[in-house]
DNA sequence: TGTAATGTCTCTAGTTACTAGAGGTTCAAG
DNA sequence: CTTGAACCTCTAGTAACTAGAGACATTACA
């Protein structure tokens, strides 16, 4: 048994955000001390690092809940596990893509200005007021 | 001059956020009309689109203000805006970076579930609790 | 055993960039 | 001159936390 201090080191999430992800129900009320300090054993470490690494691919908290519903209740098709992974899959492309546009453009108006001019001929101002000069739209 | 519906027409920016925009002082306070409804110029036009042009690029709002700040001051060094187009650029070009290890892990976590399995053998669910099974960190 | 430092508790409020809704007023078309 | 769409302000809600206040608990060390 460890405090939430020890989890947090362990998982790299932050206290406040522990007791938060406790909050929207998706930690289970940890056990309590005397003094009410909460402590947590191998599976609350478990279930958090599920939690944390659903969120580093950016899972949100819903898609969460989602998900350890179907843990939850093992008997159900993973079909809707899967339907969630391969949403966030596309949503990941999306961004991705897109992204790849930005870098496009703020490489070519970084690469305008040397960084010597005064802002009244300043090239990136140029290029942020004049859509015009965007390769595609986004 | 017109409303602030045609100027939401043809900027693409909703309403609200055209208000919001006033509000956190990206935009003048616009001229009223006896009735106290907003009108807008060319002038406006123009700013809003440098505001939006730049929110699509992924600049924050403080970082439009200190834009701004610059246009509004066309004797100061363009080295500042520079310096912004530079750090977003490296920001977007982080972002790219992590999006693909992300993608990678879920392409892999997709592919391995049939979809028709229960979820207690779930490889989306199983993959999700194990970090272990991840090629990289992140 | 005492005490001091560190950790933890709850609660409220702040963050970013909006979005939604209520309740009331103004404008433009016919 | 009426009607309906557009506009006004204000408050509150969103996601996913983060920060801070003030009080209590635990741990390490003398």
């Amino acid at each position: 048994m460890f405090s939430i201090g020890e989890l947090s080191k362990r998982t790299k999430v932050k206290v406040p955000t522990i007791r938060y992800y406790e909050e929207m129900g998706l930690l289970a009320e940890a056990e309590r001390t005397s003094g009410n300090q909460r402590r947590y054993d191998k599976d609350g470490l478990e279930r958090l690092s599920f939690i944390r690494h659903a969120r580093d691919l950016g899972f949100s908290i819903e898609a969460i809940s989602s998900l350890i519903e179907l843990q939850d209740h093992p008997d159900r098709s993973c079909e809707a596990a899967t339907d969630i992974a391969v949403s966030q899959l596309a949503d990941v492309r999306q961004k991705i893509k897109r992204l790849k546009l930005l870098e496009k453009e703020l490489t070519r108006i970084s690469k305008g200005c040397d960084g010597h001019s005064v802002s009244e001929d300043c090239y990136v101002l140029a290029s942020l007021a004049d859509h015009g000069l965007c390769e595609r739209d986004h």
